[in-house]
DNA sequence: CGCGGCAGTACCGGATGTTAT
DNA sequence: AATAACATCCGGTACTGCCGC
């Protein structure tokens, strides 16, 4: 390599990680022999000697691939550990037979709401290499070093705070069935907020992605069951065809009733009226699990190993009156 | 490693991958210790000696990273990979000045829509490495090995004819914008089967992911200009505000207009009515280029550059006629 | 003497500890 | 004391050559 080009062989090596014991002048001249030949050091060879890979494996939810907010969050996660330097290996999902590890050759890993029902996790897991949840894992396992976690109990409840600033007195909601940390953070959230303002949940309980009729059902059933001038529809997709069911039953956006759903997606900002939601902000909460792997590797006992998040509540059409109250 | 356990050091080499030189006993022996004692040849290592790293780059387009079909086809190359016990590493995106080659150490790289104006895709070409592309790269480079297209203008024909044979006379379209091949192919499909009927055609062009308005203007404006019983819409993302503004304008899907999508989306089958349109199966697309580039790997000359594929038409209520004519 | 089966060993490219200057 | 040269090792792969039949 470079040494042939320049003078020394392990001092070049001292030169190219600026470690001291190699005079200036020859770490100058190293490096400029380096650019020249435009030389990039041979990560497989490193890893050989440091046992360190300079990959990090991410392992996205199975089956949910079709949200693009998995989508965002992988480019998070690329593009921050592109910034250190190091690589993103996209993880295979593992049926439920087959325990093999996905990958061995990575210094980490970063899974997203992850379940240890998933045989790949669990294998995962097994490696004994650092693990970097986002959201919390659903039937925990200590051998989790560290978590990025949005604060969904104080987002829903300051989305119901701005419904009820907006004018809201009966709230219901359109949940996701019990079985995730977030879904249940949510659903406590807001029993808790009606609880506390001595009213009764108006709340029904539909699929994690629904169809179309599912929702209108729903909608349609909890407008039904009781006056209510706001409605939460929290399952991803869920808005337009709440929209839809609202018009249905007679109801007018903004003028009778306010509607959010929960996750932010493209659409919100397109459909008419626009809806009001809650940016998770995936790439920067995949950038921010890359950024607790590294600390993970750093620090060896991390005092806190949670982050917490806040989504930011991006209001709409849907949540605005058309005539003050 | 297992030779210690067993018998010689490069025999277990050799047992491990099956090569000739090596008696059936010993082979039997190593692989069952190596079993027990669950070893993993270590990747690094043997591509420090082999020059072949056992990974693949994959690099989805900037921007279009909300469209469920990339992550779609990403999982499809993926597991493809795995099958055949590769890595795939997930690529940054480079800004217009950054020309670092995204990943040095891979054996090749699928890229999808890429463009030469990508300066990712300009440094993936550098490296002279194989590179296969899923759909031709727009601008051309002989440097790719191989590629796996879709038959568009075969897909839009047969649409164009499914629809003629549900009775529609005069079809009009909303095209998404020139620049990338595949739009191209579709317009010209269009112009093409309308002139090799006598008419005229009726289109116009928006953005490549359109606003609601856009879509809604669009069709509006295709709708006034003349009369037209069939309207293929082909944007991502534009089904549901067409349905909308075709309703709009008085006219009602099924009866006296059909409409049909392209890319298939989730969505399309719970809209009401249901959307036609093509599922372009973009995970076996992702696992053929995996396959592709296999094949590349093996055969040093490629005759056939390019495989053809044919997107599947899903007909779903919005292009069947609640009475027939 | 030819040949299959296997042990011995150089080498891949870089990191690191040791010795020499 | 600072710096450079050398030796070793990381875990495999792929030669060469020895051995016995």
């Amino acid at each position: 390599m470079a040494a042939s080009a320049g003078v020394s062989i392990a001092a070049a090596s001292f030169a190219l990680r600026d470690k001291p014991g190699v005079s200036p002048e020859t770490r100058d001249r190293v490096l400029a022999v380096a650019r020249e030949l435009n030389y990039t050091v041979n990560v497989p060879a490193r890893s050989l000697r440091t046992a360190r890979y300079g990959a990090v494996g991410l392992y996205l939810p199975p089956g949910s691939t079709r949200l693009p907010y998995y989508t965002e969050f992988a480019f998070g996660v690329v593009d921050a550990a592109d910034r250190l330097g190091l690589s993103v290996i996209l993880l295979p999902h593992r049926g439920p037979g087959d325990a093999s590890a996905p990958t061995a050759f990575v210094d980490g890993y970063v899974v997203v709401d992850a379940t240890t029902e998933d045989a790949g996790i669990r294998a995962i897991l097994d490696t004994g290499r650092p693990v970097v949840s986002g959201e919390h894992m659903v039937g925990g396992d200590d051998r989790v070093s560290a978590s990025v976690v949005s604060d969904h109990a104080s987002a829903m409840t300051r989305l119901l705070d701005h419904l009820s600033d907006a004018g809201a007195r009966r709230i219901g909601a359109v949940l996701p069935p019990e079985g995730t940390a977030w879904s249940h953070d949510i659903a406590r959230a807001y029993d808790a907020w009606i609880a506390g303002r001595g009213g009764l949940p108006i709340s029904r309980r539909i699929a994690f992605v629904p169809t179309t009729d599912e929702v209108a059902d729903a909608v349609t059933d909890v407008l039904a069951t009781e006056y209510v001038d706001a409605l939460v529809v929290v399952p991803s997709g869920s808005a337009a065809p709440a929209l839809d069911a609202v018009a249905r039953a007679g109801r007018r956006i903004g003028d009778d009733l306010l509607l959010a759903a929960y996750v932010d997606e493209p659409m919100h900002a397109l459909l008419a009226p626009s809806v009001t939601s809650f940016d998770l902000e995936p790439r920067d909460f995949g950038a921010a699990c890359v950024a607790l792997l590294a600390e993970v590797w750093d620090a060896d006992g991390l005092d806190d190993r949670v982050r917490v998040t806040q989504p930011r509540l991006v209001v709409r059409a849907s949540t605005t009156r058309v005539r003050p109250t």
